[in-house]
RNA sequence: AGGGGCGUAGCUCAGUGGUAGAGCAGCGGCCUUUUAAGCCGAAGGUCGUGGGUUCGAUCCCCACCGCCCCUACCA
């Protein structure tokens, strides 16, 4: 064990010594609290320090130390428990020369114990008279600085613990977190879903376009891939009966980091199997109002500059939002029936790219020859997809793009799929699920023959198997539980609502990290 | 991957082409209602790493490493 900084590791560690010699155990194996600091914090905060004298009622307080102010025969500290603080006031005379020689001898960041009553100090701050101090757990590294905390992102990341600590805000993310995904299976539960899980190394990795994770499995000898989507295997499922299933986990991508991307994420999936994407449209308007509602207060939420209305999502098709949001000075804006036109799209995204070449503004890089619906797909990436502020759900999306969708009846060329964007991210994709196995073998293959590393190498025989036994008609939709933490909690980065987010590893450790660095 | 920014004490940050500073934390001392406690004293640094320019580099130049932001890929 080495970790800076070294005098002041040494010195605790001397103290945890003395600690012993006074006949505290070093690392004791439990603590017999009766409430948290922030349970104390919450019923006592309006009670006044004559009805807590007349009234005294023995208190146990387990915590982490945060500050602490010693004067000669008595000192204050404050514990921190639960996320919140509560003083407590140590004297000499009230706990005795053992005690107090270990409270001399606690350091910032130690756990204690502490039995006493509750009173108001002068200040008027409710506090802990300690009449026994129990040695719980020291801290041999210290705590980061107290009045700045800790700012240093790359620290807040790395040691996220510290983070938790010095930080209030970190730690509310992270419980509202907790609160959004029990929001949710609330809210599928009481519609009779049932929350399943299934695999996460996948022989063939489907259900999305993204290059995936591969891994190896020794005694079956086989490639295996972290999962980029749950949603083949969901589909199995609605196969077999269950005919609304949610899975809440992970997914891996290979693909890059910023803002808006870690390589695991969680997403909620799930399918209802008789409904189609208008009726989860609808469904979508109420879960995202409620959920806004109930975690923030209000269908109205704060993010950034702008505020979110969450009770009015708009509905744009795809065709439409790049009408709506072509630049006024880029020449005439296309009609639908031009994008819906073959050749169209492509037309109107050559019309943008002159206009986004004149002006600087992101210019639509075709990769090799598009269809009509990649090119309309492009275009609107391009120039609608970060105007898309407001809660706004998108629809009919080409089918060269949605290859697990359903056609619209009345123009095979686009499908029953809709996004969903708030803050110019996608948060969820749902859609009339393609249940006719013929038609998603041809989308495979069609995939196949296109290749390209998002897309997988072999044609996923077992699923249109199982499509073949019948699937019902079903809906189904992701939806980022990352992102959705985001808008939520006023994050303007993913990494701020992941615990642990990818990181490089350290430097300075191992071998093997610098030989691959050239490599790369 | 490309562009921009940052890297100085454990933490938060100043600073300069002439061998480095503050506050907090830590150490010693005084202090029985403090709260960013106070007062006195001492300590703490390969200024991210490696090269180069220079009589001399923490500062200027180059490369590398790490993080952040933007763009690209993606959800």
């Amino acid at each position: 064990m080495q970790f800076e900084p070294r005098d002041q590791f040494e010195q605790r560690q001397k103290k945890l010594e003395q600690i012993q010699a006074l006949g505290y155990e070093a690392y004791p194996r439990e603590f017999r609290w009766t409430e948290t600091a922030a349970a104390l914090v919450e019923q006592y905060g309006q009670t006044t320090g004559a009805e807590l004298e007349a009234n005294k009622r023995e208190v146990r307080v387990a915590g982490r130390i945060v500050s602490y102010r010693l004067m000669g025969k008595a000192g204050f500290a404050h514990l921190q428990g639960s996320g919140k603080r509560i003083q407590i006031y140590v004297r000499k005379d009230v706990v005795g020369e053992k005690a107090f020689q270990l409270f001399h001898l606690l350091d910032l960041g130690d756990s204690i114990g502490v039995r006493g009553h509750l009173f108001r100090t002068k200040t008027n701050e409710l506090s802990i008279w300690v009449e026994e101090l129990f040695f719980l757990s020291k801290a041999l590294l210290p705590l980061p600085e107290k009045w700045h905390g800790l700012t240093d992102v790359e620290l807040r990341y790395r040691q996220r613990y510290l983070d938790l600590i010095a930080n209030e805000k970190a730690r509310e993310v992270f419980v509202t977190r907790a609160r959004i995904v029990q929001e949710l299976r609330r809210f599928f539960d009481a519609r009779g879903y049932i929350e399943v899980e299934t695999p996460m190394m996948h022989p063939i990795a489907g259900g999305a376009t993204a290059r995936p994770f591969t891994t190896h499995h020794n005694t079956l000898d086989i490639t295996l891939y972290l999962r980029i989507a749950p949603e083949l295997y969901l589909k199995r499922l609605t196969v077999g009966g269950f005919d609304r299933v949610y899975e809440i986990n992970r997914n891996f991508r290979n693909e890059g980091i910023s803002t808006q991307h870690n390589p695991e994420f969680t997403m909620l999936e799930f399918y209802e199997a008789y409904s189609n994407y208008r009726d989860l449209m609808d469904m979508n308007e109420q879960l995202f109002a409620l959920v806004a509602k109930n975690i923030t207060g209000s269908t109205t939420v704060k993010y950034g500059e702008t505020e979110l209305d969450f009770s009015n999502m708009q509905r744009l098709t795809m065709r439409e939002a790049i009408v709506k949001y072509w630049p006024a000075d880029a020449g005439e804006a296309p009609a639908l029936a031009e994008l819906a036109r073959p050749g169209g799209a492509q037309e109107a995204t050559n019309r943008y790219n002159a206009w986004a070449k004149r002006t600087g503004a992101p210019y639509a890089a075709a990769k090799g020859t598009l269809a009509d619906g990649e090119w309309t797909g492009l275009l609107f990436e391009t120039m609608a997809e970060d105007k898309l502020v407001q809660p706004t759900i998108l629809y009919d999306f080409p089918t060269e793009i949605s290859p697990l969708s359903k056609q619209k009846p009345e123009d095979p060329s686009l499908t029953e799929r809709f996004e969903i964007y708030v803050a110019g991210m996608e948060v969820a994709n749902g859609f009339s699920e393609l249940n006719d196995p013929g038609e998603q073998e041809r989308r495979f293959l069609a995939q196949i023959a296109q290749g390209g590393e998002e897309v997988p190498k072999q044609l996923d025989v077992d699923y249109i198997r199982a499509l073949c036994h019948g699937m019902p008609p079903t809906a189904g939709e992701g939806i980022g539980i990352d992102r959705l933490t985001m808008l939520l909690t006023d994050s303007a980065s993913i990494r701020d609502v992941i615990l642990f987010p990818l990181l490089r590893p350290e430097a300075g450790g191992e071998s093997s990290s610098t030989t691959e660095a050239h490599g790369a």
